[in-house]
DNA sequence: TTGATATATGTCGAATATGACATATAATTG
DNA sequence: CAATTATATGTCATATTCGACATATATCAA
């Protein structure tokens, strides 16, 4: 993973530590950061579409500022339905929805190829 | 409503009350508990799919079975992150997921057609 | 039927997510 | 530059969700 993405999810609060890199997170965990990442880009997108700002954002949903700027962030204090009823509340439909739940932003973890042995 | 639906959204406690019925739930809200009931049914369907136990999916998600119970009932108490982390871990892909999520399982609310007026 | 197994329901203390607030930092405008 | 507006970060008390447990009810085989 780049340097650059392992901080800003780090920054974020995700457990992306020496003892759990985030390639080493399970398949399950990585797929719930990667749809929160979709979900939370895709909530800035939308308001930004609109010209709102987080404060026009939250009114909309019932919320402070600094929550909307921690969803967009995709901090860990954020759950998945926060960012699905967000996303609602600014008029995505629940096609939209799901084809943004089904969209990887986070590149795969490749799964480990054959290896040739070494022919010393 | 059929009141059959509306019984089964009550019991799993859900706010289907006379103040504010199903059909007069904001489309959000509306929108939320159908994804919901889309990933409960699925959650049901792929571990009987997997012929395991309540018992057994409660063990692959590190919960109990009663909270297993729960969630293929979508209880209220039961959030949409369980859901898909249970979906998940029983190999669900993220765009099996998310074509889940975008799936309607209640009829949507008709917008009230244009009436015309009695003619007397 | 009876017993065994599976699922449903209610409740609890613990864990997590919440809105709100203060305040820091960044971006924009004049 | 300074002032204004927007966004980010940290914290807190409250609300929601959690796993666990007890126990009720259903399903099914003998």
């Amino acid at each position: 993973m780049k340097a650059s993405k392992k901080k800003k999810l780090e920054a974020a609060g995700w457990k992306v530590g020496s003892a759990s890199e985030f390639l080493e997170l399970s398949d399950t965990e990585e797929m719930l950061v990667n749809m929160k990442l979709a979900l939370a880009k895709n909530v800035k997108a939308m308001r930004q579409e609109k010209k709102i700002t987080q404060q026009g954002l939250a009114k909309l949903i019932g919320s402070s500022q600094s929550r909307v700027a921690k969803l967009e962030n995709a901090d860990s204090s954020v759950s998945m339905e926060l960012l699905v009823r967000s996303l609602a509340k600014m008029g995505a439909s629940q096609a939209k929805i799901g084809r943004i739940v089904g969209t990887r932003v986070v590149q795969r973890k490749k799964s480990p190829s054959k290896k040739r042995l070494a022919t010393t």
